[in-house]
DNA sequence: ACACCAAGCAGCAAT
DNA sequence: ATTGCTGTTTGGTGT
């Protein structure tokens, strides 16, 4: 494809609403958070209605470059070469893409008003403990989800009979940072609440040594949860989705 | 595009090692780390060589859904439905792609064989800081860069002549996982060098007013450093970056 | 393989 | 707009 029918083809697309996909030969440089340099090779190209823009290499599953939405793009030509400046003023960022070759393009008005419907995340799991009170104590009596202190959200804060307890939860390994965090918020509570004591919980499928070490130096307690998964309103679709033909 | 002429380029497209992208409209599950659906609506389905899968929706930078490399797919056809059934062993993950219509769609062999070279990351921040000791405190001498304890790497640890000093930087604000970061790198540094005094240092552009007031709380200091971005290599080619025509 | 961490993290919610 | 945190985080490095 020629450069000036891909320059007509960008124009009227970005024109249009539509979103734009093009196999190029290009070079690519990018100032914004950082400043990365990419030679020349061949790149997929996605320019989206909403302005945002993507370049992938032909392997990988995450772009190599990209702008996201409220970019706006100008394209230019000369000596043979089509220049494609992407500003996002917002994030102050700069994408510049030199334009050797066009090997396919294609543009199209899409239609989608749907949203993705995911379970299985920590908002769950939290639904989940407040729900099933007994899985981190005999006594224990959730107070409040998500109590918000100054020093971030507490996922679930209860009292047990002797006095408060702090829960966090990770719908992974929790590592150190979660040790970190969960010290945070019982440190906080107990200045809040005074001497009262507090103890402090990590609810996770799993720990690693170094955390679950330092996790019970601090005098805290793991407590294996695993992640609800409930997705079990597709019924018997959920079960197909684990074969394969 | 028929379904059938779609489902002959998938294949002989995989087969081939291109890359292939389509227009579609589809509805998507997914099964592996979390659960999601994602109903009925126009789509840009990627399928690259390394078996790789994106599902883009036609608005926003991130993938609705995807699959990483080494996934597998097999296409099934019947009443009227194509299904792509994407499995990846190794992720224990499973998606599934029901394809009502192909809008159109382009198959490609891709050559490129460059990588990106980005500067301006933590790693470019600690070698300045190493080489420029002085921004820390007037007898700062770095002892090593990226010493490795059982709770992580220290990125610069060094003496002043009290003492010895725990440097954390943060190319970007820092936050309060950053203090509780560096908090545990001088209580383990404090541990294993015995009751020597540790004095602690955040170096980054900016901190938050939470996490300075934590930092003080702890008795460690805040050392404002702008992060390099050299890409000077490239000379003039960078001022001309934050041009826009 | 696991553990730990940075990221041009992205995206969301609450302030 | 800033702060803080989750994420199908991703991707890299070191053990």
């Amino acid at each position: 494809m020629e450069l000036q029918e891909f320059q007509e083809l960008v124009s009227s697309a970005t024109g249009r609403g539509s979103v734009l996909v093009a196999f190029i030969r290009c070079e690519v440089t990018y100032s914004g958070r950082a400043e990365t340099f990419l030679p020349l090779g061949d790149r997929i190209l996605i320019l989206k209605a909403d302005g945002s823009l993507l370049i992938h290499q032909p392997s990988g599953s995450t772009p190599v470059n990209y702008m996201k939405a409220g970019t706006q793009v100008v394209l230019t030509q000369e000596n043979g070469a089509l220049t494609v400046s992407a500003r996002n003023a917002h994030e102050k960022a700069w994408l510049t893409l030199i334009v050797r070759e066009v090997h396919d393009a294609i543009a199209r008005k899409l239609e989608d008003g749907q949203s993705i419907d995911l379970a299985g995340n920590e908002r769950d799991m939290s639904d989940w403990i407040r729900d099933n009170p007994s899985c981190i104590s005999a006594n224990f009596r959730p107070v409040q989800r998500e109590e918000q202190t100054d020093v971030g959200f507490i996922d679930v804060l209860g009292h047990d009979g002797d006095g408060l307890v702090v829960v966090e939860c990770k719908r992974v390994t929790a590592s150190l940072s979660a040790v970190d965090q969960l010290r945070r918020y019982v440190e906080r509570v107990q200045r809040i609440r005074g001497t009262m004591t507090v103890r402090g919980v990590l609810a996770a499928p799993a720990i690693t040594p170094n955390a679950h070490e330092m996790l019970t130096s601090w005098g805290f307690t793991f407590c294996r949860i695993d992640p609800p998964k409930r997705l079990e309103r597709w019924g018997k679709g959920q079960a197909r989705l684990g074969q394969f033909p």
